[in-house]
DNA sequence: AGATAAGCGAGACGGTACGTCACGTCTTTGT
DNA sequence: ACAAAGACGTGACGTACCGTCTCGCTTATCT
């Protein structure tokens, strides 16, 4: 009888009720796409989830783990890699669906994520680990693809790299400043990729 | 009679006391670095400055926008103008003085006021016009300087080119990944200026 | 001038609302009578004096501290002394006052505020101070009278004397055991003056 | 086939558990004593017994219930009649006893249980049928007694003759006022017995 | 000089959300 | 079927901060 069959067997009690789970990160999800992460609160969720709130805090420890749960659990597998056989290509479509994300519904919901990650450390963590991570991960093969490839300079560190085609989109989402367009985007990779001097 | 003549014509009843006002702003700029922007109440504010809620809200709409004019009064003239006489220079002294200001005691608290700014639109405002507009103004001098010259690319929209600048800087200080150091200003510089393609 | 000017001269800040005091007085007192002590809570009080719960416990402990001041007021200058000439009528006017006052709408909140006293310390002290030792100092006057008319055995202690006619009347209350009509009163006044002894 | 067969017969099922009734009611006991009525929790009672909160509210409808329990069950046969041959010395050895049980660790458990009988009726009701009853009952005796023999007022209410002894008691208990010693229920019983007029 | 008009510190107020606690119910597994 | 374990909805609690509102006092200009 190993390890595993012994913490995958029922304990006793009530098991947590999934439906519950469920019924909390959906209402989470609408809520903020209708009212934003700070008029939100925790009896709003409550109430529409059907759950209660010391059920909520059983689980959470406020409203903002709540929404980072809620948050993740919209956005599915995503970020494919794009592979298109040049880093070019990859970089630009990637580019292009990170900006199509941002302008779309859950873009400010995103923002308001990250701008709250100012203020509490486990927003930040819980962000970092569970979206930023899984995102690099997607840049940084295509960057060893387009080294390998011979295409892109090998001198460069990786994280620098990463950091010239995400920096700026951040930017122009945090600021509110600048265009998140198809052509915003092609226009920041080709610079990127080329460089700025002549 | 001139209208300045009327806005400086002493009005009837009593002035507003200079004194109160930036003891206001003092005990604020204290705060924001004791205990943070969120943390940090209006109540705490008046104790500290010697002043009352009244008077506060009197002259802020909150203490966000108290917060926005402590951090302004507490920069300097900022971001001066390099001019190195090379664009490279001058991108690379202005990049590490913000990655200086970044680390510094007040990084912290520029980041929490651009993380509010994700939730009340006044503070995107006034932190875009009082402090993100006049430091672009550097670096776009900067670019058309080094276009002039022939060092830089003219075909590169120069609102890009800024952004590849200074979009990593804020990615990193907002997601606390990566250095933020004179080193990484350099490698930064040194790819931006020379693009990651061979 | 003198220190009471001093105590009286008005205090710096906005002074204290008598109407919102005496609101929640009141709205406490119709609480009281309609659903009890035990079932209303501070949010009713709030919500029926249109006062708001942090001011009600910036001046009240908690609920029952203002069920205590709302009981209070609505007892008027109350148990007033007979002063019949015999004690004996003294007793029985008074007790068939005191019978009247717990079979009356303030009974019940009287007899669940000595409920409450065996479990909050405070309320108990309340109680005692307000309103058992108020009652108590007629009693005295009355028995004192009959012991200097001669009426009374002077050789009984007083505190015991007048626990025989209070005791029975609380017992009945708290119990619910026993009439609490003037024909009760009269038997016990005639039983406690006379004895049970042949 | 008998009725008292068919309810000894044993019922399909487990039978109830008189281990776990009874560690219920100890630990109920001791946690009236430690902490008191108001305090102890539900899941104070079935941590404590090893229990579940779910077999305490299948046999009782609530902590009140068990608390009722308890102290019926920690208190032994009860209130054993004097019969001293005098009513005078049966009231006195009776009422010493009963200051004795109020002064003792199960006294404020009985005052907290009537206070909470002001909120429950059937708190109120089990109180009264369980011990007021029967602890009356032997004051009817001794009091029929001593009218049989002569010694008492025939003329006298038996229920106010008793209320005279038994709500002074009550009195003091409950309003924390006067003492509960020998010396005081002398002072009662003499009181009482020889009238308060010359 | 007196009237008038603000500014100001102190602090009470109504409002709203917070996070906690106990209640009594329900749903599992184990015996 | 009963019991222990423990999750759940309900609803009150007491706290904290917000932004507004009196107060009484002070400081200026205007008549």
């Amino acid at each position: 009888m190993s390890v595993e069959d012994t913490a995958q067997r029922a304990r006793p009690g009530r098991p947590r009720s999934e439906q519950s789970r469920s019924a909390v990160v959906r209402a989470t999800s609408e809520l903020l796409h209708e009212i934003g992460l700070r008029a939100m609160t925790t009896e709003q969720i409550a109430a529409r989830s059907g759950s209660s709130k010391a059920t909520i805090y059983k689980w959470w420890p406020n409203k903002y783990a709540v929404a980072v749960d809620a948050f993740f659990s919209e956005m599915q597998a995503d970020s494919p890699d794009p592979d298109t056989g040049s880093a070019r290509g990859d970089f630009t479509i990637w580019l292009r669906g990170l900006f199509h994300f941002y302008t779309g519904p859950s873009g400010r919901v995103f923002a308001q994520l990250v701008g709250e990650a100012q203020f509490d450390p486990e927003v930040a963590d819980e962000l970092r680990d569970g979206l930023i991570r899984t995102r690099r991960a997607v840049l940084e093969a295509v960057w060893d693809r387009g080294v390998e490839r011979g295409e892109l300079r090998a001198d460069v560190d990786r994280d620098v790299a990463i950091d010239l085609i995400v920096g700026p989109a951040l930017y122009r989402l945090m600021t509110s400043r600048g265009a998140l367009d198809d052509a915003a985007a092609d226009a920041i990779v080709d610079a990127v990729i080329r460089g700025l001097s002549r």
